[in-house]
DNA sequence: AGAATACGCAACCTTTCGGTTGCTTTTTTC
DNA sequence: GAAAAAAGCAACCGAAAGGTTGCGTATTCT
């Protein structure tokens, strides 16, 4: 289950695509609802339609949302596999850390981390 | 311990900090050794010192590193109660993207999607 | 058919980002 | 005490980010 083959760049893309309150407030919007199109996304916030546009394409870029044209509207909604892959980035580097820390708790002069 | 207060700006920075490959680079190389000064980080990394330093700063003002001066180095080791707390935020996305889909499958017909 | 709705595309603008070079300061080494 | 090492500060630069406006186009409503 852990055989995510993720690219660095992959990753970083995702962060970014995430670190934008904007964006952050269009995926929570999508946890809500199921599906949303553009212009009731923007319902709310105080930026043009073609702002919210660009911070879909950039979340559909990243493969955070995917995309489904229905006659005239577009509706997007949460692809949960890139959050779920960052998610298991940070578990990994919080634990990593934890268990940095207990090394250097037990025993501090112990062993030259060198490699 | 779930009672994380984390504002939406603080998390949008914390993802930004985390959205470029060298800053994650850096994050893998903290990792591993306990700290790090800025010129060791530097090494195996081709871009100047002061790219180096940009980045380290960036990434203490997300409060995802802490520094501490020791002589003429600058020391930098992860700080990881953000990086935990963007973990949380990631978790809690993806569980309520869960639930979301579940409403969704239970009862599809429901809603209308007309076309 | 005509009007309104939903959206994409393109151009443009300002600010931020990632990076560089040059200089100064502090600390360590010889 | 002089040289070298580590790093901060400031100015500068090109590219990207976030935003806007204007216009074109498909789809839906009446």
């Amino acid at each position: 289950m852990t055989g995510h083959r993720l690219q660095p760049q992959d990753l970083a893309a995702t962060f970014a695509a995430l670190g934008d309150q904007r964006r952050l407030a269009i995926v929570a919007r999508l946890q809500e609802a199921d599906e949303l199109s553009v212009s009731s996304l923007r319902e709310g916030m105080e930026v043009s339609r073609q702002a919210v546009s660009k911070h879909l394409r950039i979340l559909a870029d990243a493969q955070l949302v995917s995309v489904v044209k229905s006659g005239r509207e577009t509706r997007y909604s949460l692809e949960p596999k890139r959050v779920e892959e960052a998610n298991a980035y940070l578990a990994l580097v919080a634990t990593k850390w934890d268990r940095a820390l207990e090394r250097l708790k037990s025993h501090v002069g112990q062993e030259t981390p060198d490699a």
